[in-house]
Parts: C-alpha cells; structure tokens; sequence
RNA sequence: GGGAAGAUGCCGGAGUGGUCAAUCGGAGCAGACUGUAAAUCUGCCGCCUUAGGGCUACGUAGGUUCAAAUCCUACUCUUCCCA
C-alpha cells in the first residue's frame, strides 16, 4: 500500500518537485517487513524559529501522516541545531539569531502540537527526532571532514537562494545551513531507514544536497520531493490575516479565528486547499466545488473540516455555532471570542474609545478614534459614530452575557464584565 | 589592506537646510456594492490630545544652525570595485 502513496499525493496536488518520480514509486512498491524497522521512513523538519507553528506548517504535517496511512514511517525532525543556524532560503537578509533556551522552549511546544496528527496505535509509529542530538556533540573538524568535503563551495553558490542572498551579506554560518539539512538526512537514512525527505518548494535545493551526500556517503539512492506552498489567488502566501499569521496553536490563533480564516478564503481557492488541508475524499471535495454548488457551503465544510483536524471536532463545531450566531442572527454566541473588562472601569464613566485601545480591540486609541468617525463599529448591533459615547452598564447586559462589539463586517468580540 | 556607494515608516522606494510625520506603490484597516468571496470605487493609515496643539521618529553618538532626514565629525553595518 506504499505504492500508492505517491499517486495520491499527486492527485492531492501536494507534490511540486520530485528528483526521480519512477525510481520513488518502485522503491515504495518493494514488500517489507511490517514488524520490524523496515517500514521506509519519510522525514520533513521544522526549525523552531517562531514559538508555534502555523497553517503552512500544516500541509508537510499532513503529508508525513498521509505516508504514514500508507503504511510508511513518519519522522518529524525539529532543528534543535538548524534552529540555532537559520535557514538563508528565501530570505533577503539574515534572520534574528534566537538564543538556545529560545530554541528549546519553542521545540517544546512544537512537539506538543503535533503528536495530534498523527497515529500511535499501528506499527508504523512517528519518530520524532532533535539534529541536535548528532549535530550537536560533532565537532567542527569532524563535520569538515566527514560532511564539508562533499560539497564544493561553487555548487553552493550557483544556488538560486544563496545567489539572492549574496548581494545583501550571506554568512558563512548561513552557507553551512545546508550541510547540516543534509547531514540530517544521511543520519535519518543509517538510523531509521529513511529513503525520502518532503519540504517547501523554497527547500528544493536543501533537500537535493541530502539525497547528493546519500549517495556520495552510501552509494544509495534517497528520494525527495517538495510539496506547493500554498497561496491564496492572487499567489499570496496562505496563513495570514492582518499581517499577523494564523497559528496552530489554540492560544495565539483561538479556534474561531482559525474557521473565520478559512470560512474566509476567496472562492478559487477552496478546490486547491480542499485537497491539500483535508482528508475528504477527491470525488466529494469535486461535488462540493461544483460550478452548480453553493460556494459558501464549500466554505463552511472546508473550515469545519482543517479546525476539526487541527483543534478537534468539538471546537469546530462550536467555531461553526459562534459564526452562526454572528453571522446568520440567533444561535449560541458562546464561542465567540472574549475580552474582559473591570465593572468599575464602567463605573467611572469610561468612553468608546478608551475601551477599543484598552482590551485591545483596537491596538491604539487613534486608531479606535477613527474606525468610530468611519462608521466602522457597531455596539450590540447598532451603529456607534460617537467618539465620546459613554458606556453604559446596561450595554454590557446582553443575552450574550456581555456586550457585543463589532469591527467592520466581520469581526465580533464580546466584552464581558468581571 | 585600498577605493567608491549606501543605511528613510510593516515592505519597496522618493526626498538632499525651513512649506517633512515625510511624494508614490504594495500590504493593512474602514465605508459602498456583495455571498462572511473576488473585482471595483471611496476614506484612513507614528503616538497622545479637552482638536488648539503636544511628543517621538529618517543606522548610532556628537556637532554646526534661528531651523537638519537633509550640512560636518566619529562610530556601526551593508554592497560594489581593486588587492
């Protein structure tokens, strides 16, 4: 059943890049033994640059737990030592170096949320793995040695991302990045039989130099492909909203902002993240994206279904009743998002204003200032354009069990009493 | 080691003594239209304000001047050329 993992994270459109498409396909369609470490180990890493992982993230998650449906051995490695480097891809300039007990803290948590994606009641079980564990305690003569001679600096440099790179300072630190990528996967192939590494489409070159330093090291043939990342319809990276991104984390991103967020997306492309966010079947995912179908229902189970996976089924389906109620009049506005507010804030007369910059629905008092003179919020559904409006206690004594701000069309907070 | 150029707001990028909180584009926020979509059009887009103004900003630190993002000095960092 390996065999077909790649034909369907074809049809996903989940792969952009492969090194040896056939090659791949016969290497998993070889028969092992299920019992024993044979299973063929998949890899993808995560460097630990940020304290939480976001809906980028998402799409390599899901794809290692996808191999591992078909029956190969996923392995989730966080660059404990890459973190420490940081990867130059893409990057115009350098990245803030984070300090290790940064590093340890974010990984941390990193592991924390993402045991959920996969299964640990079949035989082919996740790994998770730390590259600092063998980085670490190398030397750096050894890893000249051992790993620096097989790569000559001008390959390194007739690099697309690292060319980008020079004309605004690329370090010798940085250039080194991809030796450790590579060491990584050498180590990952002795140690836990991994024939294949998934990445970004930025990581082309990273997980090439791997699969070149396999078979300089070994004399075998590993595999890698990279997967698309995904992008909204104008090509934009998909993952964040107000410029902030959308985290997978229940404290930075709540459940509810992670359905608005895909309740949200722009009607081409929910086919595509259908196919890359979720399990639905290819034939129900084509019905529901019909030109005859109802786009919003589309939507709706396309948000329902990544918070389910992401949040559990409980929390979408309580995304889905606040939204309801938001939107659609009526319904439980539990789940709504929720500020809080001292009663004798309100005692003493507190204005509009003050209250939007105070609880942080507004990041400054200028700018509450103005989304009231723009017509842009509404207290408990009715229009506020009052800059000086006072609050009230009665504002706050809503069925929702406090008051009901608006911001804009969309977003709804509710301030409750404390 | 020598020489040249450069560092501006979330990003790109104008500005080269006062009229600069700084042209323009992108991103973002709000309004109209809509389907919680896209496209389009409109307004906003440093912080505070009792709306008159106040405060902090143009790599860092000093200086010249009534007045500096703009001139001078030192420093830091970057790019390019030569070795």
């Amino acid at each position: 059943m390996t065999s077909d993992f790649f034909s369907h994270m074809q049809k996903r459109g989940l792969i952009a890049q492969v090194n040896d498409a056939e090659a791949l396909i016969e290497a998993l369609r070889k028969p092992h033994d299920n019992k024993s470490e044979a299973f063929p180990g998949v890899y993808c890493g995560f460097d630990p640059t940020a304290k939480s992982l976001t809906l980028g993230h998402l799409v390599p998650l899901l794809g290692l737990r996808r191999a591992q449906d078909h029956g190969m051995r996923p392995i989730i490695l966080f660059g404990g030592a890459t973190g420490l480097i940081g990867d130059p891809t893409g990057r115009t300039d350098m990245r803030p170096m984070s300090t290790k007990e940064d590093i340890t803290r974010y990984i941390e948590n990193f592991s924390n949320l993402v045991r959920r994606y996969f299964r640990f009641d079949v035989p082919n079980t996740p790994i998770f793995v730390n590259n600092l564990d063998w980085i670490g305690p190398m030397s750096w003569l050894d890893f000249a040695r051992e790993i620096g001679v097989h790569f000559t600096v001008a390959k390194l440099l007739s690099a697309d991302v690292n060319k980008s790179r020079l004309e605004h300072g690329l370090t010798f630190m940085e250039m080194g990045y991809q030796l450790l990528q590579s060491y990584d996967f050498l180590e990952l192939s002795r140690k836990h039989n991994c024939i294949l590494q998934t990445g970004g489409n930025d990581q082309w070159s990273n997980l090439l130099g791997g699969t070149d330093l396999i078979r300089r090291v070994e004399h075998k043939q590993a595999f890698c492909f990279t997967q698309p990342l995904i992008v909204d319809s104008q090509g934009r990276k998909l993952g964040k909203t107000s410029g902030n991104a959308v985290w997978l984390d229940s404290s930075t991103t709540s459940p509810y902002d992670f359905y608005q967020y895909l309740r949200n997306l722009s009607d081409e492309t929910v086919e595509q993240t259908f196919r890359q966010l979720t399990f639905v079947s290819l034939a129900e995912i084509r019905e529901l994206c019909a030109p005859t179908a109802n786009p919003n229902a589309a939507k709706e189970r396309l948000a329902w279904e990544v918070t389910a996976l992401v949040h559990g089924k409980e929390e979408a389906d309580k995304a889905v009743a606040a939204a309801h109620a938001l939107f659609g009049g009526g319904g439980d506005l539990s789940s709504a998002p929720r500020v809080q507010l001292g009663k004798g804030e309100v005692e003493s007369g507190v204005d509009i204003v003050t209250l939007l910059a105070k609880v942080g629905i507004s990041p400054s008092k200028g700018e509450a200032r103005r989304l009231v003179q723009g017509n842009g919020l509404l207290i408990n559904n009715e229009k506020c354009s009052d800059v000086g409006y006072k609050l009230r206690m009665q504002d706050f004594a809503q069925e929702c069990g406090g008051m009901l701000i608006r911001k804009g069309k969309k977003d709804y907070t509710i301030v409750e009493l404390v």
